[in-house]
DNA sequence: CTCAGCCA
DNA sequence: TGGCTGAGG
């Protein structure tokens, strides 16, 4: 579900915080994608990829699944807590294939992937955070929350699905609203996935009261006999999960591009799971044309990255991260 | 203004 | 998901 109604807020108060661009104009650059949307996306897509891999092999896998969601509803209708578990179990099992079969893939392609412990959208953020990618790619608003300086909606669709990719900058935001670092006291009262929100508190009253109280302790020493804060309100936890995600260093994490290995791919999309072999060559033949332009693009954006006044401290800084590393990819691509 | 419900 | 509407505060 993401943040409700911050996108709504951004355009009418921050509207320079959100871009729009074509895919071509983020040739080169680096971005963290979280999967979890786009795999899910992919299984049930309509498009030609989707069916292919749907045919192939995975619909009687998502009969049974549809199956045993329909037995783990009955079970917890039921109240029966050894067959929720195994209904559970077996659920969780499938995803974790699908999850297998896509990392496996990436790998063959030569794309680096990253595990996260807990939330995808956090681990991309912090990537995208500490500067070793540009931008964080994710439907979920939350990854804002995360902290994340640039997040990319639409990123693995638009083109499909003839929709521009939406661009947000999180200082823009801040400066826009007017509020210094608080996203995640703002994700919170506007309504987030992990508790509930203040009765009769909606976006405009959110807005005003983080301005005049600063954060949510102060907040609820103020608020009027209609405004109710619900049970179980964890708004620390949560704001400590904003803040303090369960992550992997990025330090850690070693981002390498590999030349994808036709062979195996081929190996594992054609023999392995059916997939027409003509198709995979010449998504192989699409990827190494992509890997090519992305190179010539590391050089564009160099240039063009180079070139961009600085407007603020914050901007300064992510260009300076920007520079530094285009520059260590330009030198590789010379 | 918020909120729930409905629709595209 | 997002927009609109109608009830209610």
């Amino acid at each position: 579900m993401g943040i409700h109604g911050i996108t709504k807020i951004i355009t009418d108060h921050a509207p320079q915080a959100q871009k729009t661009n074509e895919i071509k104009a983020y040739l080169g650059r680096k971005v963290a994608i979280d999967a979890s949307m786009s795999l899910y996306q992919f299984l049930v897509a309509d498009d030609k990829n989707g069916r292919e891999w749907d045919k192939a092999r995975l619909a009687k896998r998502s009969d049974r699944r549809a199956a045993t969601k329909e037995s783990l509803k009955e079970a917890e209708e039921k109240g029966n807590q050894e067959e929720i578990q195994k209904f559970t179990r077996r659920l969780v099992k499938v995803t974790k294939e699908h999850n297998d079969d896509c990392k496996k893939l990436l790998r063959l392609m030569g794309i680096p992937v990253v595990e996260a412990p807990c939330e995808a959208e956090a681990m991309c953020a912090a990537l995208a955070k500490s500067g070793k990618v540009w931008a964080a790619a994710s439907e979920d608003m939350d990854t804002l929350c995360f902290g994340a300086p640039i997040l990319l909606r639409r990123l693995t669709f638009s083109e499909a699905k003839k929709l521009p990719i939406l661009e947000f900058h999180l200082d823009a935001i801040l400066k826009g609203l007017e509020l210094d670092k608080n996203q995640a006291n703002l994700g919170i009262l506007l309504g987030c996935d992990y508790c509930d929100t203040i009765k009769s508190v909606g976006p405009k009253t959110a807005l005003s009261l983080i301005k005049k109280h600063h954060n949510i302790e102060e907040i609820i020493k103020n608020l009027t006999e209609k405004q109710i804060v619900p049970e179980d309100f964890d708004y620390q936890q949560v704001r400590q999960l904003f803040l303090n995600p369960d992550v992997t260093d990025p330090k850690e994490i070693d981002l390498v591009w590999k030349k994808p290995q036709t062979e195996e791919i081929v190996k594992f999309m054609c023999e392995q799971n059916g997939f027409n072999k003509d198709r995979i060559l010449k998504g192989i033949e699409k990827l190494e044309k992509g890997i090519k332009q992305s190179q010539q693009g590391r050089l564009d954006s160099f240039f063009k990255v180079s070139s961009e006044p600085n407007k603020n401290k914050n901007k300064r800084k992510n260009d300076e991260k920007l520079d530094k590393k285009t520059k260590v990819k330009s030198t590789k691509a010379k």
